[in-house]
DNA sequence: CCAGACGTTGTT
DNA sequence: GTCTGG
DNA sequence: CCAGACGTTGTT
DNA sequence: GTCTGG
């Protein structure tokens, strides 16, 4: 599963590179803790009425709320998506074809048992991207909500050691069809939800990681139980 | 036809 | 135990 | 995902 | 909105 993750990018700007998006904010505030019903960054390709297409840094809530809900409550039990059946869950079938982002993030934890949260990087790659899908949901009050979801795999023979699930995780040309605003056919997108192959390493943290108000770089830093 | 759900994970 | 909040 | 609450009444 | 259960 994927229930906890970092957005710690150095720069703005380097995560326009990484990532190869248009427009990009000025500042990039630093997340060592980010959890589920909180705003992350996603990357969507923005179709305009002119056609053109800007890759785009949106602000989102974690926990997808569809468009049909009464209330925002079922975002926190909508915070992973499996792939296995995303074509046929009514809340994300319909989100498949046109409704796809990419999720940015340079890490993400797993608990391998309560208290022991361990922080998973990739080897060989600074920043990655997680398969995501998002909504929007009109509040009563007349608020637009934009939400997502992290899309989740069996576990590659790394992960496996850890847990049950791993988010999905795309390479870059993965990332490029992910987000291409014109695929639509469900067998092509969906074949890009696979467990990544890439070199991953793994290590503990404090176990005040728990606690989402520690959001700061200090917690997140290798931890040796004495 | 209408009513009610629409989700994942881990644990027991 | 179960629900809510972050 | 984990942490923390889980309740009512009346008064300010 | 769309699907399932009755």
């Amino acid at each position: 599963m994927c229930g906890r993750f970092t957005q710690s990018f150095p720069s703005p700007e380097f995560l326009a590179q990484q990532f190869r998006l248009d427009d990009w904010p000025r500042e990039l505030m630093q997340r060592y803790n980010l959890a589920p019903t909180q705003h992350v960054f996603a990357i969507v390709d923005r179709e305009f009425l002119d056609g053109r297409v800007r890759r785009q840094l949106l602000f989102m809530k974690w926990g997808l709320v569809p468009f049909w809900a009464k209330g925002p409550a079922i975002g926190s039990m909508m915070i992973n998506a499996r792939a296995e059946t995303l074509l046929e869950k009514p809340a994300f079938k319909r989100l498949v074809a046109r409704q796809r982002c990419v999720i940015p993030a340079d890490s993400f934890y797993e608990w391998q048992r309560p208290k022991e949260p361990l922080r998973i990087h990739l080897d060989e790659r600074p920043a990655f991207g997680f398969a995501g899908l998002y909504d929007h949901w009109h509040a009563p009050n007349g608020d637009t909500w934009t939400s997502c979801t992290i899309i989740t795999c069996a576990p590659n023979d790394f992960m496996a050691a850890i847990h049950r699930r791993m988010p999905v995780i795309l390479d870059s040309a993965a990332v490029e069809l992910w987000l291409d605003p014109t695929i639509t056919e469900s067998e092509v997108v969906t074949a890009v939800l696979r467990p990544t192959t890439d070199p991953m390493r793994a290590y503990r943290v404090h176990p005040e990681v728990g606690n989402v108000r520690n959001d700061t770089i200090e917690w997140s830093m290798e931890y040796h139980p004495s």
